[in-house]
DNA sequence: TCTGGGGTCCTAGGACCC
DNA sequence: TCTGGGGTCCTAGGACCC
């Protein structure tokens, strides 16, 4: 889905269209943000100036869709919002609405699956589709029938998508990138030399900065550069698998099926905190901000139906650095009390004597709900988790 | 006043078991 | 002075993705 974010907020605020709009940041919601209109002004009658602005942000967000005239100025997802105004500062600015986004998710997936029922999720805003069976999946390549669910999905939400058409997912990933916003792209195998090859590694879903480094000291700058080099050397460097890896892709090879179904493996909660806070001095609001996170994500498990065993804590400094600690139970849970509980354990393992950012907890190992695998007390063979150090510094705290 | 939140997968070392 | 081999589980960190 092309900007989908923002995309779905222009649906509201059709009077931003044209515009360099942002979506993120805060937690507030747009309605605070907004003063001086009459209550029950339409969405739509806002006008323009009333929206907050880029230049009057002030906070840790970070921007999560950007429109495309906003992009115009160099501004992305993923770039914190102080740096985003410096670029743009008229930029109109709204809070993340996931529940809004979630709907539209829903809602053109939904159509997708009623033209092409084998789809695999691949997030809020992207899907793999297989056309392999479909009627009339192979004319023209494919072109038809992406034809078809990007004009259903506009028709049904107003809302634009870019499709790539390929042999496997690895190159429909990279096709559907080619024509943006609302494009296709039909990419053929013949066609890798003239179209993949020359672009940067890390186009490849899967190559990310490190690798691209990595790669960049070693000359490697193009997939094409990559082709060209022996899996053995790719295997030295890389090691064993993901070497391997490297030289399949470089040859447009993937034979990964799309996988229609999937079972979560963890969920979890986690948030930064407004300044940074220090386990000490700040004790009271982060034991509060900590029992709320393991009271969300015992929610999240009991609403979607599972229960976990391996309860988790993850810690983010000052610095930035990160810290993570677990401690696995003998049976498995979805309950925001001995989750709590569990977590502190885990809690008192990492250092606390420096300030935090953010907290999350996660719980993993998960099953379902009432299955049989939940009911039975796991046996556990492997290491038990260090008791939690003595020290003046962790010992007190939660 | 740089840098969110929710995920998956991989690696590597140590504990533990047979 | 010398101490296997194979397998699983657990934990911590890190890369990567949407």
């Amino acid at each position: 889905m092309d900007a989908f974010f923002a995309s779905v907020e222009l649906l509201r605020y059709p009077q931003l269209k044209g515009l360099p709009v942002v979506v993120g940041g805060g937690r507030r919601r747009l309605e605070e943000l907004i003063g001086g209109l009459p209550p029950d002004t339409p969405l739509d009658r806002i006008p323009v100036s009333a929206f907050p602005r880029l230049a009057d942000y002030t906070g840790r967000g970070v921007i999560t869709t950007a429109t495309y005239p906003a992009r115009q100025f160099g501004i992305g997802s993923a770039m914190g919002m102080m740096k985003a105004a410096k670029l743009c500062p008229q930029a109109l600015m709204l809070p993340t609405d996931f529940d809004e986004y979630r709907r539209y998710s829903r809602a053109f997936k939904k159509i997708v699956t009623d033209i092409a029922p084998l789809m695999q999720d691949r997030g809020v805003d992207e899907v793999y589709i297989d056309f392999t069976e479909v009627p009339g999946g192979q004319r023209e390549g494919g072109r038809v029938l992406a034809r078809l669910i990007q004009k259903s999905i506009f028709d049904a939400t107003g809302l634009t998508c870019s499709i790539g058409v390929a042999p496997n997912k690895l190159l429909a990933k990279m096709a559907s990138e080619f024509d943006k916003p609302n494009g296709i792209t039909v990419l053929y195998a013949h066609e890798l030399a003239e179209r993949i090859w020359p672009l940067p590694v890390s186009k490849v879903n899967g190559i990310g900065p490190k690798a691209e480094a990595k790669m960049a000291g070693l000359g490697l700058h193009t997939i094409g550069d990559l082709a060209k080099c022996e899996p053995a050397w790719l295997v030295q460097r890389f090691g064993k698998a993901y070497g391997a890896w490297l030289h399949e892709v470089a040859w447009g090879r993937d034979d990964r099926p799309v996988e229609t179904e999937s079972e979560p493996v963890s969920m979890s909660r986690e948030t930064t905190f407004e300044r940074d806070l220090h386990a000490v001095r700040d004790k009271a609001e982060l034991g509060a901000i900590f029992t709320h996170l393991c009271e969300k994500v015992a929610e999240d498990l009991q609403r979607k139906g599972y229960v976990g065993r391996t309860i988790g804590v993850k810690l983010r400094y000052a610095d930035f650095r990160i810290a993570t600690r677990d401690q696995s139970l003998e049976f498995y849970t979805a309950d925001a009390k001995l989750i709590r509980r569990t977590a502190g354990l885990a809690l008192k393992r990492v250092p606390l004597d420096r300030p935090l950012r953010l907290l999350g907890v996660r719980v993993g190992a998960l099953v379902k709900a009432g299955s049989a695998e939940a009911q039975a007390p796991v046996r556990r063979s492997g290491s038990r988790p260090p008791a939690a150090p003595a020290g003046p510094v962790t010992a007190s705290l939660f």
